[in-house]
DNA sequence: TAACAGGAGCTTT
DNA sequence: AAAGCTCCTGTTA
């Protein structure tokens, strides 16, 4: 619940994207707050019922505003105007030291600790809800283009397509009205404006129309995602239907999946096709899974890889590393 | 100590 | 027969 209310709130903060890939702290954070089940931190929404508050939602987040560096102009303008509203009590910021940077480390200076259980299973609650949240994103969505008979990705809207989403948004966010100022902008237009652009045209309503946005945006590049994904799945599947799978294609299959398996295999550069196995048990444990071998383990499967070696499929990068590997053709 | 390289014989499909 | 599996010796970081 607390999560959800949360989540709402970065939506009109225009933060969809951290929140749905939070990077190692912030990923942390959310996951303790989950397993612990008391929820984040949240202070009372009097602001937020406040009429004259709505060009400022978010500013009731204790919990957020300590965590991304990166944010710090929107920081300030938010505290700046909380200053005149009761907030409640603050988290003391962060200092813990990134001990566990897993999935959103790319670099080779990471050193991949090997999670233990309890991280585990917050990592697993946190995926969840995640899931949950986009699965209501979508689903507001979906209702959304059925009503205004437009399609979900606002690259391909046309001026009059704009113009329904406008009036949708104010009517769900109670905002003034402000087509008139959006009236000679298709989709492109629109999603490659700026918050200032947006504050150009309408100072009242840019950061929710703008944040509202985003949300359609990141929307969109997720379905996309998908469905890339779901291609590649089943051409992997249909082009060998019937064999068995080859272990080159099931290292593929893995590092397709970072959500669920990039703690044990993810790219170290994808164009390259280079990877890094963090954790060789692991991976040998899916792979024995996979072709019913209970006993494998890395020492075999590393021995298959480099008969792929002679094949010209797999090879060692140019600066040898352990556990690092490059496919000769990347996609 | 674990990863790496590669030979050799065996098994599965 | 292809693609791994298994076991092995020896090397490297």
């Amino acid at each position: 619940k607390a999560y959800f209310a949360f989540a709402d709130d970065c939506f009109k903060t225009n933060c969809l994207r951290k929140l749905l890939f939070p990077t190692g702290s912030l990923k942390r954070r959310f996951s303790k707050a989950i397993s612990r089940e008391d929820g984040l931190e949240m202070v009372d929404h009097k602001p937020r019922l406040d009429g004259s508050d709505r060009g400022h939602p978010g500013l009731y987040l204790s919990c957020f505003d300590m965590l991304f560096t990166e944010d710090a102009a929107w920081l300030v303008r938010v505290s700046d105007s909380s200053t005149s509203t009761d907030v409640g009590p603050r988290l003391e910021p962060c200092q813990e030291p990134e001990q566990c940077p897993v999935i959103d480390s790319p670099g080779l200076g990471a050193s991949p600790l090997s999670p233990t259980l309890e991280e585990q299973v917050e990592e697993r609650s946190l995926e969840q809800v995640q899931s949950l949240v986009v699965g209501e994103v979508l689903k507001d969505i979906e209702t959304a283009c059925k009503l205004l008979n437009i399609t979900p990705d606002p690259m391909e809207w046309n001026c009059g397509n704009v113009q329904k989403w406008l009036l949708w948004t104010e009517h769900l966010y109670r905002l003034p009205q402000v087509g008139k100022a959006f009236q000679d902008l298709d989709g492109k237009d629109l999603c490659s404006m700026s918050e200032e652009d947006f504050r150009q045209r309408s100072p009242q309503c840019s950061e929710t129309l703008h944040a509202h946005l985003d949300i359609w945006k990141s929307a969109a590049w997720m379905k996309e995602r998908c469905s890339e994904g779901e291609e590649l799945w089943s051409e992997a599947d249909s082009s060998c239907s019937g064999q068995p799978i080859h272990l080159w294609q099931f290292l593929r299959e893995l590092l397709l999946k970072p959500h669920s398996y990039g703690r044990c295999i993810r790219w170290l550069n994808k164009e390259k096709g280079i990877f890094k196995i963090e954790d060789s048990a692991h991976v040998a444990r899916l792979w024995g899974l996979r072709k019913n071998r209970p006993a494998m383990n890395y020492d075999k499967l590393s021995r298959s890889i480099r008969q792929y070696y002679k094949k010209g499929i797999i090879r060692k990068p140019d600066v040898s590393q352990r556990l690092v590997y490059q496919f000769v053709h990347p996609v």
